[in-house]
DNA sequence: TAATGCGATGCTAGCGCTGTCATTCTGCTC
DNA sequence: GAGCAGAATGACAGCGCTAGCATCGCATTA
């Protein structure tokens, strides 16, 4: 059409300069057996010579398969969520995974509130029919979504189902063992009144970090106090909010560890509005290892989830289920991170 | 394959179901004129019970049209960009005009230092065939990947190009004018010595910023002053190395602007470890409007770059240049934003 | 009434590729 | 050297849709 290039090579052409069928150049450009190795380096050079390149869409119409991978996550548009970075990881690692196998990766950011979010899966699907879907936390714990994708019957890898057993067909971090072991740590710097913010409860993998944080408490020898739990939902502000409420306790915390980076950022700016000292009077812990928890001051202690890796392996998955390297696990380990805001009770 | 519904209707499905030739059914489908409204509503009742939905690649293989757009911009995987908002606002806007067009957006973060760039996009091109690229800044400003593009002959529109003269496809915003603003602004508080820091000098629409902030300086009467004037890589910790410098000098500036958010992050982190308070000691203004801006103590003022807008309307200028509400224009304003980190001289 | 014009609709040939099946070529075996 | 299995290759029919042109039918005009 405007492409100079719109009299781009056909299989035809190749074929002809080979001197072969199309039906071999397919074979080839497919890496399909019972080619002798002089053919296929023959149709190599023509495809080579005449910069040949396979148009998908018919390739896609004669194999009905779609080369695509469609990656649905919750659309950060649609509310409050500084924290991007979460997004962008899944992005790159399915990426990743797509451009290694030639894959093309379609974003679908979706609003579960949304009264049409069903119609709109369908329609998606319809159209683009992918191959595979990599359904992304929290959608992936939406029974109205999850459905949606399973009565596609397009293949479907979950992210942080939240679970208690894990499916097959799922992508997991081990959340709840980190989250006991970063409470764990807090009081191992001597801290003995350790707080949580929990964050928004439809998550269930945000959920499980609580569950994480009871584990750490008591594998520390440290009782329950239901007066250091205060509920958040993930937003800056209902983590400033958090803080006002347990920092005006007659006996403060002298440790918070909140749900996620944004929450603890909120933490962060009630405890330096009152004049609370970081770390020195109060130690903070995040999770997300979102690229704020390096930006706020002080810097956040925060837990780096493997987003990018598991987005990744959840791609790998969907296109070839057998050829994946690591040990077949699909537990992707999270890890604590220590910067600055944590630290022993002055 | 998979799919249940893999016995999906046809248009020759709906056609004989309507009672009509599929030409009928292409026309109702692809809007097209000349189709009497008797006819296109039993079509279209058709399409409804039989739950129709076109077949993408079917369709693009015969018209020679992908109903693509590619989104291209500077892969920040690639380095530290902690300010991720940025490619998530081009994402939200390209989305939010291919949702409404019915295209689908394939996003390709490119990361232009790799040496093999243009014959990365050569396959993206040839293999995809997108109706339309939106290049965004920096790439935009990078002659190997303009040319690149532009070899390909596919419609491009460019955001923030960074050329004195903008370009008839190109979408830009009032960067110059509105940071001569935030430097005028500052000067109304009362502040004289107002430095900047320049960021990364391979960004052309940032060291546009440079000149607005000069352009504000004369507009206040200001005279420049080199020694207030630092250079920055866009990073972080270069905001950091920037503002130690100013504020060791002599006479150190009461007010930084700095020419990205992440950059005045920096600077907030070197004023507070020293000790320098904001806004009574320092005002520090930053360009972006990121999330982080909100999330940093004290909260940022800033500039709204229209980023969602710009790529939105840069969608639509690709998809559909006749029918832009907005009186055609392709400057999208920016706006201050003013929060807590910018006041008078104490 | 016949001629004219134009809106509405249908017919048919591909788009470039893959799947199926038929055919041809190898290199063996006996 | 004939026979044969299996590898290598090719012929051909679509995949579901759109473009281009042919055709039809109705209203208007001469």
């Amino acid at each position: 059409m405007y492409n100079p290039d719109a009299t781009r090579a056909t299989v035809d052409d190749v074929a002809q300069a080979a001197g072969v069928s199309i039906k071999t150049v397919s074979r080839v450009v497919n890496r399909e057996p019972n080619v002798r190795a002089a053919t296929r380096e023959r149709v190599e050079a023509a495809i080579t010579s005449l910069n040949y390149r396979p148009n998908a869409s018919a390739r896609n119409l004669a194999s009905a398969r779609s080369h695509i991978i469609a990656l649905i996550y919750d659309d950060p548009s649609a509310y409050e969520a500084p924290s991007s970075g979460y997004v962008l990881s899944l992005q790159e690692g399915a990426l990743r995974t797509c451009r290694a196998a030639n894959r093309e990766l379609l974003i679908h950011p979706c609003d579960y509130r949304s009264r049409k979010v069903r119609e709109e899966l369908q329609t998606l699907f319809a159209q683009t029919r992918p191959d595979g879907i990599v359904l992304a936390a929290p959608l992936s714990n939406m029974p109205k979504i999850v459905n949606a994708v399973k009565a596609s019957g397009i293949p479907c890898v979950s992210l942080s189902p939240g679970r208690a057993k894990v499916p097959a067909n799922a992508v997991v971090t081990n959340d709840q063992d980190i989250c006991a072991e970063m409470t764990a740590y807090l009081a191992s710097l001597g801290h003995q009144r350790i707080a949580f913010v929990q964050g928004d409860a439809k998550h269930k993998a945000v959920s499980n970090r609580f569950l994480g944080y009871l584990d750490g408490l008591s594998a520390s020898g440290l009782a329950r106090n239901d007066h250091y739990v205060v509920q958040g939902d993930s937003s800056i502000a209902s983590g400033e909010r958090g803080a006002e409420q347990l920092l005006s306790l007659p006996q403060p915390p002298t440790a918070i560890f909140a749900a996620n980076d944004d929450m603890a950022a909120g933490v962060t700016r009630a405890a330096l509005r009152r004049g609370v000292r970081i770390p020195d009077d109060l130690s903070v812990a995040g999770f997300d290892d979102s690229p704020l928890a390096q930006l706020v001051f002080p810097a956040l202690t925060s837990i780096r989830q493997p987003s990018a890796a598991m987005a990744q392996r959840a791609t790998q998955l969907l296109i070839n289920p057998d050829d994946i390297d690591n040990g077949g696990s699909n537990v992707v380990p999270a890890s604590i991170v220590l910067r600055e805001s944590t630290g022993p009770i002055a």
